[in-house]
This record gives C-alpha cells, structure tokens and sequence, in this order.
DNA sequence: AAACTTTATGTAAGTGCTTTCATGAAAGAT
DNA sequence: ATCTTTCATGAAAGCACTTACATAAAGTTT
C-alpha cells in the first residue's frame, strides 16, 4: 500500500511499460499502439494518478494568483474589505491567496520573502501600514501591488479623505440642530504613520469650529478598540447632566457600543443622544446605526480593477483612487 | 547574455557560490553567514531572479499550500470559520488559498479541475455540501480534504449536533419557566442532503413535547434568511396578543433581527419576549443576544490541526470531531 | 530475400530546485 | 598548543516529469 500520490513510475509498474510511454499517453496519445494506450489508461485510472507537472503547469497557465495581505480579521472593516477583494477576483481568471499578520512588524518579514519564495502576480495590502522603503523595493521588484486605506506616494492605492469624513460628519449633525458635540475614538496611536482616527477628529473638530462650535475637552473620549471597555467608558461618559446631545463615534463598533452604553442608561436613541457612526460595516444596519458610509466592499473590488488594469499594462501611471464619503441615514440620528 | 529566465544556477555564478547556498539563502537564510546573504541576494535582485514554483516544488515533494473552498462571504458564519483557518494555517508554513463559490454546482466544478487537486497539499471545505461520489474521488486522488459543517462518511469532518443544539434550546428556555415557545428559521430548504436548520427545529420540537409542551404551528416562523425581510415578518409574528413568550432563532442574524422587530413593537426583552440565537457570531455580542455557542471560529481552527496532522501522517483513521455546544447568557433571556 | 522504412517502445539526459552529508575553517575548551 | 565543537559551504543525490535518441520488431519495396 503506497502512502503517497501515485507518480508515473507507479503507473509504468503497474502497466508494465516505462514511464515514457506513460508521459507519452499523457501528452501524445496517438505515438502509442491502442493496446498499451488501454493498459496505461487502465492502470492511471486504478491508482487514481494525477499528473503533478502537468497539473501545475495547466493551473499556473490559467489561474494567476494574487495576494492580499490583511491583519488578522478580526476587525469586520477588514473582513468587508476582504470580502470586496474576493468578489472581484472570482469574476476574473485569478486565485486568492491571503496572508494574515497581526502587526507591520510582521508585514515586513513577510515582505521580504514574499516576492523571491513565494509566486504571485499581484499584492493587495489591505489597511497595514507600509513603510516607505519597503514600498521602494516593491516598486523596484516589479511586484505590482495596491494599498487600501494607508497610501504611499509610489504604490497605488484606493483611500478616503478622513478630514472630510470628519466634516461631512460635523456638518450633518450641525444640520440635525445639535451645537453640543462629543467624539469617541480610539487609543491606538501608531509609532510611525497617518492615523485615520485622529484626522477623523481633526476634520470634525474644524468644521465645528468654522462654525463657532467649540469641541471641548470633556466632550472627546478616548477608549480601547474593544467592546466592553468603550460600552464601560461610554456609560460614565454619558451619565452627566450636561452630556452633548450628539456624539461622532469615529468607528461604527464604537457606535454600536455607544448606543448600548445609553440604552443602559435609559437614554432615548437620538432624542436624548445622536449617534453618528463611521464605516458603514454590516453591524450598522443590523442595529440602525447611522454612519458614515466609508464603502469598504467596494474598497476590495476597486483595488482589484486597479490590480488587473495595471498587471496588464505596467506602464500605467500610478493611481491614488479615492473613495468617497456619504452619510447613511438609520435610526439613531 | 542569456535569454531565457534566470535560474538559482544564474545566480550562483553570479555570487560565486554554489547552488545549495542560493537555496539557502532563500529557504533558511540564518544558516547563512551575512556576508554571502547579501551577495546572493544582491545577484538575486540584479538578475531579477524568481525562483519557479513548480521546481521547488517538485523538489520538496509538497506544495505548502492549503486550499479552503467556501461560500461567498456573505454570512457572518463563514467568516468566522474563516478566520479561524487563518488564524491556524498562520502559525504553520503553510499558505492559505481562498476559493470562494457560490453553490454547489461551483463546487463540483472546481473539484472535476483536477490541476487544483494537485497543485493543493490539503483542501477544506467550509459549509458546503459535498455530494458522495466527489469524496470517493477525493480520497482516491490523496488529497486530503476536511469537511466543515456538512459531514460525509470517508472524509474527516468537524461538526456539531444540530438536533441536540435544538434540545439545549428547548431546555434551557424550559428551564427559564416558558411554556409558549416560538421558532424563527429560514426557508431555503437544499435540493438534497441535511439541512441544520431544520434538524434545529426538530430538536426543539422533540424536547418540548417530551415535556408537554407543544410547538404550535402558528408559533413557526419561516422567513427567508435576509434582515429586513425576516424583520418584517417577526413583526406579525409578534404583534398579536397571544405572541409566544420565547423565541428560538436558529440563527443569530435572525435572533438580531427579532430582537428589533420587539423593539419596534415596544416589546421588552427579555420581559415581555425571550429571544435566544443559534451560532454565537460577533453580532450577538454586540447586541446582547443571548445564544447558543457553537463555536465558528474554533471549528476552522480544528479543521486546520486535523488537516495538519493527517497530511503529515495519511494513513490515520478518518476522524469526525464533533465540536461542543452550549448557552451563551447574555441578555434576552 | 535483402535492403529500407516505419512504428512502438525503452534508455537516459536534462529540468530547477531542496536537502543530506561531508569537509574545511573558525571558535571554544583544556 | 591541542582537541573538540560549531558553523558555513559545496558536492551530489534525489524529485516527477519531458524529450531527444536509440533500438528492436514489423511492414514495404524491389
């Protein structure tokens, strides 16, 4: 009993013949009298032999490959992305191969071995922050890849505008009749890099204050990317007389648990509080939650293009495509 | 000047080392003193030398390279299996290869392609039914293959008790004082083979009437599994005087979607209606739904271990690991 | 029937890479 | 200064095929 995939040896043993009359049924039937043509074809399909080259070659010849790279998908903003990626490439001729780091740190070791060990035609970087050497010897390797959501002057890329994000959010609120504002963001702040949270704030901030609407201190709460925390923070951020009557979550999981967090509180949802989210994941529509539609599916499918565009003609300048912004209107505002 | 792509051999001359160093290099650069590394790597980058898969191939006798065929990434269930597979494959050398189908009928298309048969060292297949005849191929060609979800007799599989999830639900809202129950599940019913949903409602149903409580028809719902729709429904489901006064949902997104619908109703939950979920996705603990745990991302992980460990010893028995199931408490029961 | 094709098959030399083993040099121990 | 490790490196043996090239048997021609 053999362990291991049948080679063409196996097959040769079995038919009685040398394994070149095998390759020969394989690849020239004709060259190879009807009688050990059937013994061949008897013995192939009794041990069940795929041809391995020939199998790669046909798959390699057909299927390209491109890969995305992406943090672990925890975060649905990555997994929407993703999906959009996968969408678009199911369309075209090309596979899809994932790579899921939990830092840049990672990234980096990943990129050095990537384009020499492994084999694609394409890279997607999805949401990871790339350093601008590396993106120096990606362009050098003429490895074509597109960044989403952290550009990079060389690479192409798919990005939105957070400043406006933040304006657009500000304005809308404004527009609702609200003049006490508060934000909810993160605490993550890179080592190195743009930070779309905190430009987020900056955008909002701006536009309130263009229009005599200080944003004050005790108004902005910083919490962890996660859950209870934020619902924790949230609660005894709200639990004051004089809360703002309207709160930009600068992510729509921070939205949600701030819709929770003044559920829990008895608070009505918007009389008492607007809530005004960002991203427009999946989440917001299951709990009503209006946002800031930041198309993250249509991120994936865009680089895609991008990607197929220009692994057909390299020539191509670089793009910096950019997504735009738009208000969702649901319940909570 | 050569014409042809160049190999390690190129670069060998090239660094003035020998063959086995470049592998080197390549595959296990730390064995390799830095003063060599960087004139193998700088003849590398100079001859814009790729290393050709089918070669390395060959020569490791495995391609490293694990193949997961699942549904679009339109639930939030696969996604989580999802996950899980590439949180596992992450620690192991393998890469992760996505192919994501829409039905089926894709599916077995992809199978008759034998060149993915080859080029893959082991193939999962998430939440997709496989028809008997493609296992039998399956095993017979060695690639090994894991089933998540929709278990077959030759192939090993990971999958959880759907009829007794159905009991646990029944008990645990027998346990909670209920008598009047309600069932909310979906309506796509397969051409053949299992369908979970269904085995759910029969659990449910046989553990209630094993205890004197019928399930009435009037207490069934069976919406069609998309949000608006199903709360569009559980509305009418609910809005009558003699509501059941907990409901199962044999899904989170519907339990999520319930849970609106008695909010829109001015319903309290858990106090006027129970609602319990089947799946334990990311949602319902953002939304506090009570559930019934089947572990999603776990089963992705598990698939990868009993992947890993029969690829490295084939001739192990076919395993069928049943995953755990138990009751979430959160909020809405 | 001798000489010449033709045809079916086998032998063996690549193919581009990995990996085991052997070797010589450098480093550490006594 | 000598002996033992450790380390970097190269030589060479696969790996699963393809493809000349060689050869023997059969078929043609005269």
């Amino acid at each position: 009993m053999k362990r291991s995939a049948p080679t063409i040896y196996d097959v040769a043993t079995a038919a009685n013949v040398s394994i070149a009359t095998v390759s020969r049924v394989l690849n020239l039937p004709e060259k190879v009298s009807p009688g050990t043509r059937m013994a061949v074809l008897t013995a192939i399909e009794q041990l069940a032999f795929v041809p391995k080259a020939d199998a790669r070659a046909r798959a390699m010849k057909e299927n390209r490959r491109v890969g995305v790279i992406t943090p672990y998908l925890t975060a649905p903003s990555f997994v929407q992305r993703l999906r959009g990626v996968a969408a678009a490439l199911q369309q075209s001729r090309y596979e899809l191969v994932i790579y899921s780091v939990d830092s840049g740190e990672i990234l980096n070791r990943y990129l050095e071995n990537l384009p020499v060990a492994k084999y694609l035609d394409g890279l997607i970087i999805l949401s990871l922050q790339l350093p601008l050497e590396k993106s120096d010897w990606l362009v050098r390797t003429h490895l074509e890849t597109i960044l989403v959501e952290f550009p990079t002057p060389l690479l192409n890329s798919i990005e939105i505008d957070d400043l406006a994000g933040g304006r657009i959010a500000a304005k809308y609120l404004l527009g609702k009749g609200h003049r006490r504002m508060g934000f909810v963001g993160d605490t993550t702040i890179p080592e190195f890099g743009i930070h779309p949270i905190t430009l987020r704030l900056t955008g909002f901030r701006q536009e309130l204050e263009s229009c005599g609407n200080l944003l004050r201190d005790q108004d902005i709460l910083l919490a962890p990317y996660d859950m209870d925390m934020t619902r924790k923070l949230a609660w005894a951020f709200l639990n004051r007389p004089d809360h703002p009557t309207a709160i930009f979550a600068a992510t729509d999981l921070q939205g949600a648990s701030i819709m929770r967090a003044a559920r829990d509180l008895g608070l009505r949802v918007p009389d008492d509080v607007a809530i005004l989210g960002f991203d427009n994941i999946d989440l917001a529509d299951y709990v009503g939650l209006t946002t800031v539609n930041q198309h993250l599916d249509e991120s994936g499918r865009v680089a895609v293009e991008l990607l197929i565009s220009r692994m057909s003609d390299p020539s191509r300048p670089v793009q910096h495509i950019q997504l735009p912004l738009e208000i969702v209107e649901r319940e909570t505002v």
